[in-house]
DNA sequence: TTTAACTTAGACCGAATGGTCAATGTTTTG
DNA sequence: CAAAACATTGACCATTCGGTCTAAGTTAAA
């Protein structure tokens, strides 16, 4: 066993309140007092467990990813209709999206908050944007098996549509407060997919 | 005619510069020091012509989106095919936010960057947003009217799916720096339109 | 030419930033 | 018990932040 006394807080606890204040003010915004304040450890501790702020935010974004994408794929994957998990999926992300003060995905709300210019952050970024691509990709092929979805459209090109389009829904609702602008997006996204 | 000495530079030339230092890092991460490095004035002469940060960011955004919305304006309401002009404005949208070094919509970047909760620069961004599904809206109605896109689908709700998209484009461009991701999109977005 | 209105450069400000470190305390091993 | 390994606190650091203001210079009207 190790020596010493045990650590005072849980990092897990603590690494999903970091999580939490990135997701609401991107990593510029996000202070290293709040941090500390909203994960109620001292600044030491911090630095020990997490690195720097940098490394505390890739921890942060990679748990986000992590608990996302598996959710993401739960419901997809989920027995049934294809096309049903897919538009409930959808239905859900435009409520939680229109809710007021929702703040939208992590992953693109710290897309426009990061210097393009760093390589490293965006490979990152780009590992789990295609992971979600790739999801969207499975589910609408096993639609279209199913004949749920046209089959004249490429359920490659579509996957890529939805990305683009779930991660403009979660940008739009950061200052759309009305409901109808998602709403309407989901609705149109909706028939596009069922071909009519 | 006003006394004291002119003006050594050209507010327009300044406020450009401006807006392209917000463009490219969002407003957090446009210091002061960078700001009047790229506008090439001193601090008291940005203080006193454009007032404190946020007002010269107000103001950038408001050049930003007068000239956008304008040239777009411009595209979709130009002579010929309605979908012919979309379809040439997605194809160079995508073309844009395709090439390394893009750094997306100066009103999506800012609308990641800027806090949820300021009430008074979000009623400006919602407004331009607006702006551009209303542009969507009557091209979607005058394509639909010359029978190039399937009437099956509701216009407005179409508009709010390209708009949703198009902010997603400019969002992804900024970190997927292969062209497959928008290209892809586009075309399905195409597609969409198309009816097939 | 005097004077009032203007611009400019840059010193200066307090506050906050991300980050370090020494001092102290705590727990387990030898 | 002694000592090594750990955690915690908070003082401290240089730097940068947005913003103000003084001093000097410039121009046009009176």
């Amino acid at each position: 066993m190790t020596r010493g006394p045990q650590k005072q807080f849980d990092p897990e606890v603590a690494l999903t309140k970091a999580m939490e204040v990135f997701w609401a003010h991107g990593y510029e915004a996000a202070s290293l007092s709040e941090l500390l304040k909203t994960m109620g450890i001292g600044k030491k501790s911090l630095y020990d467990t997490f690195g720097n702020k940098q490394s505390l935010f890739l921890k942060a974004l990679e748990h986000y990813a992590q608990t996302t994408i598996r959710d993401m794929r739960d419901r997809l994957s989920a027995d049934g209709s294809p096309l049903g998990n897919l538009t409930q999926l959808l239905l859900e992300l435009q409520e939680m999206h229109s809710q007021p003060g929702s703040c939208g995905c992590m992953l693109g709300t710290n897309i426009a908050d990061f210097n393009t210019e760093d390589e490293a952050v965006a490979k990152v970024m780009r590992g789990y944007l295609r992971q979600v691509e790739d999801l969207f990709c499975t589910t609408l092929t096993r639609a279209q098996v199913a004949g749920e979805v046209t089959s004249t459209l490429n359920p490659r090109d579509l996957a890529r549509l939805l990305l683009c389009t779930t991660q403009g829904m979660a940008l739009l609702g950061r200052v759309m407060n009305d409901d109808t602008t998602l709403e309407g997006t989901v609705q149109a996204a909706l028939c596009v997919l069922k071909g009519n």
